[in-house]
DNA sequence: ACCCTTCTGCAGCGATCGATGCAGAAAATG
DNA sequence: CATTTTCTGCATCGATCGCTGCAGAAGGGT
């Protein structure tokens, strides 16, 4: 079999789509789900609601798409900070890319998963459920790297994974809730330093 | 002078204003301000469109006094918890007033000042920057309960009360996100009682 | 009685919402 | 060349958005 076909069948696309899915990605974490028009997003991204409707679906499966790429993108961080050997490494990295992430000197501020669906009306559910299983997701892992440390001899046995995940989601969460609204880069990042001098808290 | 006027001049409202304004609360508690149409609120309130734009002004208006409202009711918990005798007896009530707040069997979860409007359209950006002067009016009353902590000597001398405050409103923040997401009230209680088996923190 | 003031119900304002139908343009295929 | 497939630009859809004009109702003052 072929490697791959050299061009698709039909009339090419006259935009790049990874780019214009970046540029969504963009006004929907300034903006949030229901405060971004179907015209903000289209003029960001330079191309038609035609287009945007053929090549994405329509603007819950536009914001899906864009999560993904958010997921891969700025909070990538996430998945490397598990792969730290140590749980206070782990949650060291998670803190520092959070507030890398959230308080940025140019881009929106704040996190996606936490400010672009946060409360919403009823059309808008499938955008706050998609974002609660997603911060559900990064729990879920930050938890199992825990009961891992744990197994490990890293944390003390009676330490309860759970908990202790929580804390440290609720703490990037207020982190990203503080950038969201202007609270600066330094500040956040020396709170973080400040609240990793007790390891483990609890 | 007389005490009061027995009833004002003009034909009488037909509705209790603070009870209507108590339902719109909750409605922008639950959906956010973009997400809480002008139908949804009236609706919730039991009257027209025309009695709430003669009774409260326009949706921010709305929105500016449901917020006041939260403070003095859901919310008072902070003014309370500020009068606890020390730094420590502050923050644990601090914590139990969110978790209690915004973990609720019923009505809506999560917490207003952060939910309300964290990312907001054009249009809303005025609900945005009310709720990001609320949470810092919030921040900067923890930071000076703080201050006085230290002049008192309850605190340590070498602690940063605004460092200190930015800890303490990240984690209560933290705690709303997570409410706002579905997470019991008795796991977030007890992850607030966790950390603060380590007092101060920093 | 009469007027004045205030509130209510109805209807509808222009603008914007998310989403589409359709004809033609731009490519591969035959 | 003609055919097929896909994408684009234009125009627009019905629904909903926040908001308001207006006539009449419901009270007080004189």
């Amino acid at each position: 079999m072929e490697a791959r076909q050299r061009r698709p069948i039909g009339r090419p696309r006259g935009f790049d789509a990874d780019e214009a899915l970046e540029r969504a990605l963009l006004v929907f974490w300034e903006q949030g789900y229901e405060g971004a028009s179907l015209a903000n997003l289209t003029d960001a991204m330079g191309i038609s609601t035609t287009s945007m409707y053929a090549t994405f679906g329509n603007k819950e499966e536009l914001f899906r798409k864009a999560l993904e790429r958010y997921t891969e993108g700025p909070s990538a961080y996430l998945g490397r900070a598990l792969d730290e050997p140590t749980a206070l490494g782990v949650v060291t990295a998670i803190f520092a890319g959070t507030v890398r992430t959230t308080a940025r000197p140019t881009g929106p501020n704040g996190c996606l998963g936490v400010q672009g669906a946060l409360a919403t009306g009823d059309s808008s559910r499938g955008a706050r459920d998609l974002l609660i299983a997603w911060r559900d997701n990064g729990f879920s892992r930050i938890r199992e790297r825990f009961e891992r440390a744990v197994d490990d001899g890293d944390l003390p046995p009676e330490t309860n994974p759970a908990l202790l995940a929580r804390y440290v989601t609720a703490l990037a969460y207020g982190i990203a809730v503080q950038a969201a609204g202007g609270v600066g880069r330094d500040e956040l990042q020396d709170m973080a330093d400040a609240a990793l001098r007790n390891w483990p808290p609890c």
